[in-house]
DNA sequence: CTGTTAGCGCGTTCAT
DNA sequence: ATGAACGCGCTAACAG
């Protein structure tokens, strides 16, 4: 009953004609006649031939797979991106092996490993927060298997293609928004200044207020894990040094959410008193009071561009192409209520 | 500088000793002295030889990769899962493909059938919503590779092994919870009754209503795609009909929270007047009001379990160990005021 | 303990 | 247009 164990073999068998002849034929190939062809499909589809694609890696040099390397699956805007690349790679007819490196930077280098071993054609990677050296990575492109960062690069690499968030332009924005509404007394929580994203969005904070004769207030920005705790705990300790704070610009909603809670508990009216603007990182926009702008990061967009470059690299032999495309977050307004 | 391509041809011919030695020594069979085996490891690492698993996987007939089709990443039960698959296959040498059917049975077919040309060892699936027959499974099982269903199963497949939640427990904890806080008059939010899930989720409310000597009213369950605006307009035309409702037990959070919000603005306090309980499908219960309980489903744990029944079938050579695990969700109580 | 031989299933030369 | 032969890189069987 091994219905679906036919080899080239056993349908050439049955035909009487040679092995080749039937892989030239299942590969469409011109050299071949149409009614051997159709000869040769009718036969595969009655044996329920199904082309074993280990061999044919193996032959052609090839695994049709491409590696995907995150922090961590499970966090929404990773799966959004993860959503993206089996979109561009299923239209592309390649595979995808999705690893999580835990922020862990051994694990991403057993990682790479193992996808170096399925000789992968492609890696697509967002880096673990304690990756900064890359010869890990440089291995890949010694060895001539394209490499695309998306989201978290790895500044240590000179050439490298990437897709990225223009963080700085997003934080500018929302900024700037808040600045219309009226608000004079901005805080910024910022997250760890060892990632590239939180030192670009507090850039953006900084352009915005001076583009808008605002001087900037080193005591106005805080870094920390950005948890909703954290969200509490800052907003609290501000307020008691500035009563007048009247805005608040988060490079995450979930801190954002953990002050406007406190906020609302103390009796502040959002965004009439103060207004507050966050980096989407959870799909909580929909389930919370329509107070909260966030910007939307398109995590899917990223992934589906970063995929299709990757796609693009390894079908253009020899030249390799780096190349660095920025997207735009878009600012999702939830505070039309004038000031 | 073709510095990861070394077979073991290479080291051997460098070493003086056979191919096949390398080879043993590599897998560090008892077979090969302790001298050689440092010899071929120490010219492996200078020649920087990475086994060609392809090659591997076609002469021992194993991909060492499991598939995984789940309706699509991005939900974050989904996204739950995978992490635990994930991680579950990690620690045994697995490798994971994961593939979204995006609800459509079309795609499921052909992933199934690319998932069988890579010859992957054994699958894990969430069915899509248009499953219904399942001779695209059954296939698998005739080819002896091992399928475990988890969250979505088939019912039409007679012998199949499973990881469940037990909704009808959960469901049944949730509504007693609800009327051990003093609630009579009970709505359900239930889905399309073609998923097994909602019909479970629907026993459990009945079993509980009765099991506390309330009778069930059939004008209290309506069905609902669970959006956020189906929970509004739900609860707007329940409350139209009955006044004294207080109690609202949803099968997702999204319907639950449409529902708070649209009571919150009508100056109903939550759970004073009417207390609300849902499954958690979105990560949002950190960010939401302290007053939704919600049914954990803690997808992480089924991905695990799920993922490690099925390594374990692969393991158990001709043993097909059918067998159904059933996970418990975990109810998190937020309404701990009393009514 | 090690070498020899023989394939896994497929694609790609050569021929004809 | 088709067949014969070879090899991708590795491992399993059998010798010795």
């Amino acid at each position: 009953m091994k219905k679906g164990n036919a080899t080239i073999h056993e349908i050439a068998k049955a035909l009487g004609i040679d092995s080749s002849t039937v892989s030239r034929a299942l590969n469409n190939s011109d050299r071949v006649t149409q009614k051997t062809k159709e000869k040769v499909l009718a036969k595969a589809k009655e044996l329920g031939y199904r082309r074993n694609l280990i061999a044919s890696n193996l032959r052609r040099n090839k695994s049709n797979t491409i590696g995907v390397i995150v922090p961590r699956i499970s966090r929404h805007f990773f799966s959004s991106t993860i959503a993206g690349i089996e979109e561009a790679a299923f239209v592309a007819g390649y595979n995808v092996i999705i690893c999580q490196s835990m922020e862990k930077l051994d694990r991403e280098k057993s990682i790479l490993n193992n996808l170096w071993s399925n000789r992968v054609d492609g890696v697509l990677i967002s880096v673990s927060m304690e990756t900064v050296a890359c010869d890990h990575l440089k291995f890949l492109k010694d060895n001539n298997v394209p490499l695309v960062f998306f989201d978290r690069h790895c500044s240590a690499m000179e050439q490298s293609s990437k897709v990225l968030i223009d963080d700085t332009r997003a934080s500018y924005e929302a900024v700037s928004h808040l600045i219309e509404k009226g608000c004079r007394k901005i805080v910024h929580f910022s997250g760890p200044q060892s990632l590239e994203i939180y030192k670009n969005r507090l850039r953006g904070y900084k352009e915005a207020l001076e583009d808008h004769g605002i001087g900037f207030n080193d005591d106005l920005v805080v870094s920390s894990t950005l948890m909703e705790v954290d969200g509490k705990e800052m907003i609290q300790d501000l307020l008691h040094k500035h009563s007048d704070i009247d805005g608040v610009f988060s490079a995450n909603d979930v801190a954002a959410i953990g002050a406007m809670k406190y906020l609302k508990k103390k009796g502040k009216r959002i965004p009439d008193d103060i207004a507050i603007v966050g980096f989407s990182n959870e799909p909580i926009s929909e389930a919370i009071e329509p107070s909260l702008t966030t910007i939307d990061q398109s995590g899917f967009e990223i992934g589906r561009t970063a995929c299709n470059l990757l796609i693009e690299n390894i079908n253009s032999k020899e030249k390799v192409l780096d190349r660095t495309l920025i997207l735009n977050p878009t600012l999702i307004k939830r505070d039309s209520t004038n000031r």
